[in-house]
DNA sequence: TTTATTTTTGGCCAAATGGGTAAAAAATAT
DNA sequence: ATATTTTTTACCCATTTGGCCAAAAATAAA
């Protein structure tokens, strides 16, 4: 098996394999962030890839493999970026204003990930084959706890309740966004009110800082 | 028709259909909540209730019927609580203070809820046959803007900024609860970090008001 | 008690839809 | 021209929803 370098307008690709997989993939995001892994059925996704239910057997052998595939990605998309920042050597704040801009810049982009993680997990909680975010936690906690200072006496409690508000009022938009975009007046945009809204956090997480 | 009032152990119901609708609303709650409106089949439902198919179609002829009886309910018993907190003639304090009292406390109950909720209405954003809510909240919004006082000049935007963090804090934690739990040392139940989360998103409450 | 009404069961059906497969056809590479 | 990879077509079989029906069981009314 040997690939070609035909130049292509698919980035990388020139293996018509590859090109293939990508559109179902692609189109197989969309579709799974729209409605879940029940709500999507293979033969509708066969239609929108433009495309038959046979081939879609032929890259991913059953809908379960498919899904998978989606999931991991969508959940490491997002998290790595976050992992990244709390284990940067940032101080305490451009450390939390910096995982602020990761968080929005990313559910800006793909605003239906919260719903799509959380629901799912909801609905068959194993987190098999995903990457253990586990072992990073005390590692994060104890980074921060060092990031507020020796001489303040900050419990980890504490040191977790800070790290879940910046977390809490980064994803809960969009974890709303179809109540949130009824809510507002017609005149304001979800995306406008998101761009305020990271604004705002940033200075409620300088705020919650100065207390400590 | 004549009501029998037969005293039961089932409150004030005596009447017997009144039982098996109850049973099956009871049952479709705690199953809808858990696998959603694709995840559920009425098979399972039937069983799970400990009764026949056919009775389910005789008492809600669709699982569509059966379905928006459960979301409205749901939909009403959070949002019923929230609005007259927020309509209530409390100070500003002790208002937001007694929302994050309504939130907690219902949602310790029933934690599916925001999931629910928030992912069935991104799967279908519709929303009719619902007490549009939307009316109330230019109302809650000046009331809020009063209670704040008219020596500091808030805009609106601010003031539904403040409210939106209160609620974000409050619902964000059940939305999150399958990773959070998780996540926390195993020492740690979701219970017991939910009541102390409590306490801390009211201080957070406080400094925020005082900042303004 | 007898008679009527309501509730429940159980089974079975029909149509649609579900995931998945296999063989042939088409395209591509050797 | 041959081999390999990719795609289509036509299927299979299981499940799903909604429905029907006849009969039994429970309950209420007379």
């Amino acid at each position: 098996m040997v690939y070609n370098f035909t130049p292509s307008i698919f980035g990388q690709m020139g293996k018509k394999s590859d090109i293939t997989r990508a559109k179902i993939i692609e189109t197989a995001r969309a579709l799974f962030l729209e409605k879940g892994f029940d709500g999507l059925k293979m033969q509708e996704l066969a239609d929108r890839a433009g495309m038959n239910k046979g081939l879609l057997h032929y890259y991913f052998k059953s809908k379960e493999v498919l899904f998978r595939a989606i999931f991991s990605e969508a959940f490491e998309s997002l998290f790595a970026g976050v992992m990244e920042t709390l284990m940067s050597d940032l101080d305490l704040e451009p450390k939390l204003h910096r995982l602020v801009d990761v968080y929005f810049d990313k559910l800006v982009a793909n605003p239906g990930l919260p719903i799509f993680i959380l629901s799912e997990i909801h609905k068959s909680p194993s987190l098999e084959g995903l990457p253990d975010v586990r072992n990073n936690v005390p590692i994060i906690m104890s980074m921060l706890h060092e990031n507020i200072g020796k001489n303040k006496d900050i419990s980890m409690p504490q040191v977790f309740n800070l790290l879940f508000t910046v977390i809490s009022l980064s994803v809960f938009p969009f974890a709303a966004r179809p109540l949130l975009t009824h809510l507002m007046p017609p005149e304001v945009t979800f995306e406008g009110f998101v761009v305020q809204r990271k604004a705002y956090v940033k200075k409620v997480v300088s705020q919650l800082i100065e207390e400590l």
